[in-house]
DNA sequence: AAATGACATTGTACTTATTATAAATTTACT
DNA sequence: AGTAAATTTATAATAAGTACAATGTCATTT
């Protein structure tokens, strides 16, 4: 059958979620969609498949599965929250000619100064910003 | 008399910006409170001093602040836009108790990679988020 | 298997940061 | 001083995100 409809539900149960239809679905997109959507390009992508979809379910998700450390939210454009499966360490390049948001390896881990000694670190984020290769003209 | 004033005067007037009172206020403010303010703080600590001040004019003087690298856009925030004056490199510290926004000092050049050899870029940031020692109890 | 209570989803209304726009004011230049 | 351009202001519009109450769904107990 659909192996990562099952794999994804399983991940779901293994962090005390409860795998719900739309759950499921928002984790698939995003695991099928590595393209920073927006809350609402999920929605959108998902409204054909569930009808009934809410834009405050997206939201809900969305949060949920941030404090479950399973998504990470990109603050790298101004207007709008972009979200972003949780993956390897890479940072986000962001053309500000066309707004597609590129994603690069680097070792975040090792970004680190002692004059944060005394903070807890949970998070950390690397974002570029200038014109992809595509818009060089 | 107030040398800052007319420092900050010919800083406008070397970037080919008419120094207006309100931008020099806006710059002014910016150069005095090194603590990633919000539009609206600025406009809420300026409106004393200049009453008929209008937030488009906040908005439309940091906009083109930015476009002629005085000042530096965080998106840090989810929520809304915080600004910081130009300085040296340096990472941004959110405690997601407080929500104070901390500067460390960081080598933001040493930050490469090759991936992104055909990629011109303009700013880069980095962005740590957790808990500050003073909310750690 | 029905009842119960907890959890999840939905839809609507609301809040609020930001943008757009046009009018009013100020400034620079002839 | 008069005029055109630049700047500021005020208002309205946009749109992302949140709050909340009502509805629907699920799991467990009896």
């Amino acid at each position: 059958m659909n192996t990562l409809f099952q794999d994804l539900t399983n991940l779901l149960a293994q962090n005390d979620i409860r795998p719900s239809y739309q759950r499921i679905k928002i984790l698939e997109y995003l695991h099928n969609n590595h393209t920073h959507p927006t809350a609402d390009d999920i929605f959108l992508a998902l409204i054909p498949e569930i009808p009934t979809l809410s834009k405050s379910t997206v939201y809900n998700t969305l949060d949920l599965f941030i404090n479950n450390d399973l998504v990470k939210l990109l603050s790298i454009e101004d207007t709008e929250a972009r979200y972003d499966i949780l993956t390897n360490n890479h940072g986000h390049f962001k053309c500000m000619s066309c707004g597609e948001i590129y994603n690069f390896s680097i070792d975040i881990d090792s970004i680190t100064t002692d004059e944060l000694d005394d903070f807890l670190i949970n998070d950390k984020n690397v974002y570029f910003k200038g014109v992809c290769p595509k818009c060089q003209h």
